[in-house]
DNA sequence: GCGCTGGCGTACCGTGCGGTACGGTTAGAG
DNA sequence: CTCTAACCGTACCGCACGGTACGCCAGCGC
């Protein structure tokens, strides 16, 4: 029931943000230790009090994993004037945007969150996190992509597939060994090479996809 | 105590064999909704039984994870006469290989629940699907790519970079897209693409990391 | 036949957690 | 001051599940 997909920004309240953000940190630093008297005694509310603004725990769930997902920011781009030094510019943001997220410990959590989830036959979480993601940064990456086309600046036959190997060159295998929990790669470890990582990722991408015009 | 990471081929007799493949199964169709009663139910045999072979309910899971991702099957590659073909048919063979068991639900259902493992500090569900999938694939590939740049076929500064986007470039977000329950990319959808995705993957790696000699 | 061992089925226990009920307290409206 | 409504704290219920105990039935050596 409380489980609708709600897209318009549901205006939470102050104190129901501070609820929100006691049940976020709790997701993050316990996993899924997110009991409804756990938040309640974290955010110094009752019980009753949650289930009567959220519903249930999924509803509880779906609306932190909501409100923090679609804080996840965006580059702008400039789409007006695009030359290949604009869109060099604009790709390496995007990457670098997509690298910080992913490692964060928040993005995660919540990557995990939604997976557990999606685990049993309940794909809403997904579908959040799913759209707030990678879903986002390609309905702002395609238009970026399709005006370098017109403008010759690159040259691909499904901006579709330019997208998922943008996509691919910049994540690799980082986010799934985070997921997974591998040790040797520590978010500190992966934050200290993205630059360079953007910088190559993007080098690649026009490599593949550049005209003559873009080198 | 039951957690250790066994490396070594544990031997597990038909009978343990059937409880494990039965707990695989209850882990594929139900997501988590690996109850001890379930298993013993579906395997017919006892709640004891089942105690005494495994320890306790992470025992059972660790030997379930643990048994079905050494069936990983992994690509010989001959890596005695390499020439431009053979590189292009050992890589092909390698993203198909990949592609095709990270579309499989059984290794969807093995990364989400060593994912939801790993989201309350246990790493050792992670830690075994992270050996016997990603890094598995980079030990075997690894050297092929070597022997292929020691023949001047390839060039690159980094083995483990080039490994890495070549993951990328086979995987993009194909993994993360069904690991949260994406519907608009079903197996089957992704299935019939696979040839395609891995003949333009090998393309770009070849592309990217090709001598001249390779093209 | 007789006892012993291994494993099946089931009943049982304890606990943790989702969800509810209720009394007490503050704050604002009139 | 009083009434009301929101909310806090806490006690409580029910259930599901991990883990254990026990009764029973093979099969097998002697």
């Amino acid at each position: 029931m409380a489980l609708a997909i709600k897209v318009n920004e549901e205006t939470f309240t102050p104190r129901q943000q501070a609820v929100l953000t006691a049940a976020l940190d709790l997701l993050v630093e316990n996993g899924d230790g997110l009991t409804m008297t756990a938040v309640a005694r974290r955010a110094s509310c009752s019980k009753e009090t949650l289930y009567k603004w959220f519903g249930d725990r999924d509803g509880l769930l779906t609306a932190t994993v909501q409100w923090q997902a679609a804080k996840v920011r965006m580059p702008f781009v400039d789409r007006s004037h695009l030359n290949v030094k604009a869109l060099r510019i604009s790709l390496e943001a995007f990457a670098r945007d997509l690298l910080t997220t992913i490692i964060g410990e928040v993005s995660i959590t919540l990557n995990r969150t939604a997976i557990t989830h999606a685990a049993q036959e309940k794909d809403s979480l997904g579908t959040i996190v799913l759209e707030n993601g990678p879903l986002a940064i390609r309905r702002r990456l395609k238009p970026i992509l399709e005006a370098a086309r017109d403008a010759r600046l690159l040259r691909f036959p499904s901006s579709e597939d330019a997208y998922r190997t943008f996509f691919g060159l910049v994540v690799r295998d980082v986010q799934i060994r985070l997921l997974l929990g591998d040790k040797a790669l520590t978010q500190s470890n992966a934050e200290a090479n993205i630059e360079d990582d953007v910088k190559v990722a993007t080098d690649q991408f026009l490599a593949l996809y550049g005209t003559k015009a873009a080198n």
